[in-house]
DNA sequence: CGTCCGCTTGACTCAGATCAAACTTGGTGG
DNA sequence: CCACCAAGTTTGATCTGAGTCAAGCGGACG
C-alpha cells in the first residue's frame, strides 16, 4: 500500500532527521509543515487528558507513514513522540500536496492509504467494543492471524486496552 | 467537509433507491459497484462476529457518505444496514473514480474526507479505550460538546460502548 | 386507552483492575 | 564468567465498576 507511494515521495525533496526516546516530533496544533516518513524506530501519536492520561492513537513503526490525515489540514490534532529513537525523512507538505494534486495515480495511492487506515481505526474501535478480555483477543487474532511472540504481549495489552495481568491470564487459561 | 463534495458528486448519474428497515444495502464481499450517498433515514454499517455478535462500525445518517473507504477497493469490507427506512443516491462506482482521477480538486476534497474519517475512527478508538464509564462521557463530550438530549442515550450508550443503564446511573449521578 | 420504547432505580454478580511478590531472560559492566 | 539490573511475565489476593435481570415510570402515538 504504502510502497506503491514510496517511489513517488522518494523523487521529492526530502530532509532526514532523528529523534531521542521521548522526543517530540510534532505537537498538538503544531502548523503542519512537513510530513513524516518512519525509516528506524517507533512513534506514537498520543492526545493528553485533562486528568493526565494519555490516549495512544496509532502506533507507527518502520515504513509507516505519521499524520497522513493532515496532508491538507492546517494543524496538527495530536501529539506524535518517539518512545524509541527514530530515524524520520520530513517531506514538505507542499510539495506532497502538489504531487497529490498533479499526479491522479499518486492520488489514487494516497486514497487508497487513507482508506486503509480508515478500516484500521475502525477495526480497532470494533474491537475495543467487546467487553471481555477473550472477545477482544479473539478478534484481534481473527485480524491479524496469530497471538504475537512473547516479548510483546504487554504492548499488546496495551493496544486492546487491557491490563497486562488480565492479558496474561487470559493467554495462560488457553494454553491450559 | 462532505457538502464541498456535494455539487460534484451532484454533476454524475445518480439513482435513487429506498430501503426497508432491516434490509441490506451491501453485503460483506459484495463486489462494489457503487458509493452510497444516504438521503434520509440512518444506515449501520455492521460487522458479524462467530458467536453471534454484531459490531457496528459506523453510523451513517442523512448527508453522509457509506463506503467511502471502498472507491478503490474490490469488495465490501462489511455490512450495511438500514436500521429505519432510507433513501439513498448511488453512484457508479466507476464515475466517481474518473470524477477522482480527472478532476485534482474534487481528488483534494475526497482525500479531506477520508482524513476527517481517520480521525473520526481514531477518536472513537481513543474514547473506547478509556476504563470507566465517567472517563468515556467526559471524552465524548469533550469531542461533541455537549451531552445530547434525552431521547438519544441509549443510542450514544452503543457508541461508547457500555450497557444503557449504567450511562443513564452516570448521567444522573452528575445532575446530582 | 393501551402499547411501545426509552428512561429510572434497585439488587446481585463477576470480569477485570490494582497491588504485590516472585521468577525468567537478556544485556551490561566488572 | 558472574553479579546485577531492567523488562516482561507469572501468579495470588482483594476490591470495585459496570453488566445483567427485574420492576416500575412517563411520554408518544396509533
Amino acid at each position: 500500500m504504502i510502497s506503491i507511494m514510496i517511489d513517488w515521495i522518494r523523487s521529492l525533496p526530502q530532509q532526514q532527521h532523528t529523534y531521542e526516546e521521548g522526543q517530540h516530533l510534532f505537537h498538538r496544533n503544531d502548523p503542519v509543515r512537513s510530513m513524516f516518513f518512519i525509516e528506524e524506530g517507533t512513534a506514537q501519536l498520543v492526545r493528553h487528558h485533562r486528568d493526565g492520561g494519555v490516549a495512544v492513537l496509532q502506533r507507527a513503526g518502520p515504513g509507516s507513514m505519521l499524520a497522513e490525515a493532515s496532508l491538507f489540514a492546517s494543524a496538527y490534532h495530536c501529539d506524535a513522540v518517539a518512545i524509541e529513537p527514530v530515524t524520520a525523512m520530513l517531506i514538505a507538505r507542499r510539495n506532497l500536496r502538489r504531487l497529490f494534486l498533479t499526479s491522479p495515480d499518486f492520488a489514487q495511492a494516497w486514497a487508497m492509504h487513507l482508506s486503509a487506515e480508515v478500516r484500521n481505526a475502525r477495526t480497532r474501535a470494533e474491537i475495543l467494543s467487546l467487553r471481555t478480555i477473550a472477545q477482544r483477543l479473539d478478534a484481534w487474532i481473527a485480524e491479524k492471524g496469530a497471538l504475537p511472540d512473547k516479548g510483546s504481549w504487554k504492548s499488546l495489552a496495551l493496544e486492546i486496552a487491557v491490563s497486562p495481568e488480565a492479558l496474561y491470564r487470559e493467554i495462560a487459561r488457553r494454553r491450559q
